[in-house]
DNA sequence: TTTGGCACTCCTGGCTACGGAGTGCTAATA
DNA sequence: TATTAGCACTCCGTAGCCAGGAGTGCCAAA
């Protein structure tokens, strides 16, 4: 903190700048201000307080003569101390639960487009953590000689499914058989609990072959997903109605990045560990490329635990309270419908 | 046609003429064709030919003094009667053959960012279509009291699960049955004819109840995919390379179109009516919108039946030959890996 | 039928001029 | 000491202009 604290005015200015240029995407003026907020005071004045707000690091000139415009630290006090948290409207409450209403297999995806459509912007959804799910119930289904599908059922319903075939000939029986023993063994536990040692204790008890083995240990290896959790993006076109995308090589950064997912997931990751809402600015995303761009993230959980993110990716001048209520409301509804969904 | 047959050398210019525009997306001039080809004949006599292809509606002049660019029907008569089909390099080959080595059960997806990558394009991949799919098996599992999975497998893999819920306690062993004798009725014929008549009349058969009716209709339902198919896209950032996308309206009609996908479908559904590879050259895709762009269709099979489409989408200006190579080179081994995995 | 030559058209990039927007500073004022 | 009116100054954006260049169309000769 290059100041200890803002004065009033000063923040309230601060404030009003933020506000303003998310408004209308232009330098903001010392004239703007005092015609558009009743602020009491001259222009000349307003012109010394944002001077000295740019000293301090909160605004900056993009050239001598125009405007002032939030540097990053700017918009992080805005966010931090100054903003007013806003409600959700009732036309997105009622938009997110229309949308929840119609159910679907993939629950992340859906997420996704919604809140891309809401927030205009770039959405993206990490689906849920694997460590959260408890292993349920597995199945090997015989199909034809030799041939069978394995079903892994987690506490967030399927979670995987894998063909199998044999070298030897296994009855259905002995199939059926080893699924109940797997099952009252494992019910209930951490599907990351659930290793080759289990499935091989299993196999060995029944007498049945390396083939069976091989089959169940691979079945249970895809229910687990993998470190990285696959993430979902929807929205992209909406940015190109931005400004600050006039450019066609920023927008190209940010898709090969949408694309490589790995760094997008590196922008949540922090966040799903502290399980709070979080809000990174410009240089905070730690990459030259979105240097000038946002993301706001939200947890969503299953049960007390946050298992997945949802997150907005705009352009740092975005509406900070806005998107927040609408991540958050978002957030709210999917864990209310896994939790409802749950398998107990 | 305007023009029953082209000349030799006219033909040879018309193709000259795409094929430099398509390396440098510059207007061509008379004197580029006398200098990097060897025509014989001096520029003048090229700019007399090239008057004449304008004239007969091969070829538009962006203004005055700048060189020739191919018409719609340019590129169409170069596509049809022109160009020397290509064979797949083989530096392609091997990509293709060792992406498709790794399975995945996301063969379609894996497959459409495959294609974006090798062509450096828009890729879309249709999933199969319904109607090919043979009913194999279907599984309903008791996982808790009152509630279940049911698990359809078809002869393309396990094609959907849904979670149930009962109203009455019902036996595992009575779910077992039913899926029993379901199988033994319906085991190999085609999805779509599986109905619900079927299933009623199984269910009456074991006198069960109006809810484990419901829960199996569901699920076959949902294995029956919609009447649109989905379609998956990639490589959309690819197109930022091009010239003709300085424009980021441009962009935005395509990227709506694609998160859309009704359009998408509409323009490769008569090819998989067909069964033959298409190209549709700007106005032919029907859409002003879209109306520099190209699309490259190749279907993909199931035993002798199409039953999907690879697309590549890029500007008008692509480099067609090589592009049909890549898609029917995908779709070959496409098809090939589904033969591999189905399920007799 | 082909070709050299040439005038003509249009695009492009660089240069300059100019109006407008907004600031910083100074000096006067409360 | 804080505020403010006034004014000079800086920089941007646009328009206009000019020169250079690219490429054509056409004519007349081979």
């Amino acid at each position: 903190m290059k100041q200890p604290r803002l004065d009033e005015r000063k923040a309230y200015i601060l404030a009003t700048v933020v506000y303003e240029y998310v408004a209308t995407a232009e330098p903001v003026a010392s004239q703007t201000l005092t015609q558009k907020y009743n602020l009491g005071v001259s222009s000349a004045t307003v012109r010394n307080e944002m001077a000295e707000l740019e000293a301090a690091g909160y605004l900056v000139q993009p050239h001598t003569s125009a405007g002032r415009v939030p540097s990053d630290a700017g918009y992080r006090t805005y966010v931090d101390d100054l903003m007013q948290p806003e409600a959700l409207t009732t036309a997105d409450r009622r938009r997110i639960r229309d949308d929840f209403k119609d159910a679907s297999q993939e629950l992340d995806e859906q997420t996704t487009r919604l809140l891309g459509k809401l927030s205009k912007s770039l959405a993206f959804v990490t689906k849920p953590k694997s460590e959260a799910q408890l292993f349920k119930h597995v199945q090997l289904i015989s199909i034809a000689p030799r041939t069978g599908v394995a079903v892994v059922v987690t506490s967030f319903g399927v979670s995987a499914q894998s063909l199998f075939e044999l070298n030897s000939d296994v009855s259905a029986e002995d199939l059926t058989r080893l699924s109940s023993a797997l099952n009252a063994r494992c019910a209930n536990r951490a599907l990351r609990d659930i290793g080759d040692a289990e499935v091989a204790g299993v196999v060995a008890e029944l007498g049945l072959g390396d083939d069976v083995r091989g089959a169940l240990t691979t079945a249970l290896q895809s229910a687990r997903a993998s470190e990285v959790p696959e993430i979902a993006a929807a929205g992209a076109q909406n940015l190109l109605d931005q400004p600050e995308f006039a450019d066609v090589r920023k927008l190209r950064s940010i898709l090969r990045i949408v694309e490589e997912q790995r760094t997008l997931y590196d922008i949540v990751a922090d966040a799903i560990v502290s399980d709070n809402p979080s809000v990174k600015i410009g240089h905070e995303l730690g990459n030259e490329e979105l240097a000038d761009l946002s993301v706001v993230t939200v947890p969503y959980r299953f049960g007390p635990k946050a298992i997945g993110m949802l997150s907005i990716l705009g352009p740092r001048r975005m509406p900070y309270a806005r998107l927040l209520a609408l991540a958050s409301g978002t957030a709210e509804s999917l864990s209310r419908r896994l939790a409802d969904a749950e398998i107990r």
